[in-house]
DNA sequence: CACAAAACGTAATAATATTACATTGTGTAA
DNA sequence: TTACACAATGTAATATTATTACGTTTTGTG
């Protein structure tokens, strides 16, 4: 069966998140998927967690939804902001905040590992009307 | 009945996290204060997010944990220290993180209304040994 | 071809959180 | 001090998010 299959569910997920214009759910990418012989929530974990590893999408904790990584291979700390009545979502990368975070760090004798950066609020679009 | 009881359930919430050395989920809450009468999710629940709304505690979106605020009625962001071999979690408030927040989505036309920022990595303790 | 590693199938269950609806307790103002 | 509104609680059911365990199939490579 695989081998009549042209991609992995990985890839299909990847294609699928790179279409949408907010972050999904992984309950959402199934039910998106379904028709594509995604039919149960470990294989989209699995997908999910094997892009994550890869570096191809980002996990939004407070919406716990899941998004492509807008510009691959950044380095320093991805923020997000999140719309909250659109739920559009922009990453953007700061070295300003970047470089804080780790003097912030160094402060306390803290050792960074990973930072996890979400804004919640309105975004230009919905803020002006 | 309740007149019978010296403390609101978000009373003995709060008393119960100030008591822990770590973000406790609310299933971890709700087993800790069962035989104080606390004996639904509801219950724990319901208490957590009126003390959120008191400004009380943070969740700590990537641990879906909860934690007593340290630092009542501060101005500016929460960031959280998250050490992820001991599980101990520092908050602090950084008047530089809160201004370079705000000059990121003044750049993007967004609206910021609330900032998540937690950093997981090691400890001063943990990082040495 | 043989083998190892990656990908997948399937079922069950765990962990986190919310909804709905009824009841009881508390503060306060007439 | 009674009546009323609002806060707090009780209870059951269910929704949502995520993991575990175990077996099979496919793919790439020496």
């Amino acid at each position: 069966m695989l081998a009549t299959t042209r991609f992995t569910h990985a890839e299909r997920v990847l294609k699928y998140l790179k279409q949408q214009k907010r972050p999904l759910t992984a309950y959402e990418i199934l039910e998106g998927l379904r028709e594509d012989g995604v039919t149960a929530p470990t294989t989209v974990y699995r997908a999910l967690n094997k892009l994550l590893e890869d570096g191809q999408l980002h996990r939004i904790e407070s919406l716990n939804a899941w998004t492509v990584c807008s510009e691959l291979h950044h380095t320093g700390t991805p923020i997000f902001e999140i719309c909250d009545s659109c739920s559009n979502v922009r990453e953007r990368v700061d070295s300003r905040l970047s470089m804080n975070i780790k003097a912030i760090s160094l402060d306390s004798g803290f050792t960074p590992d990973r930072s996890i950066i979400e804004i919640h609020g309105l975004c230009s679009d919905c803020s002006t009307s």
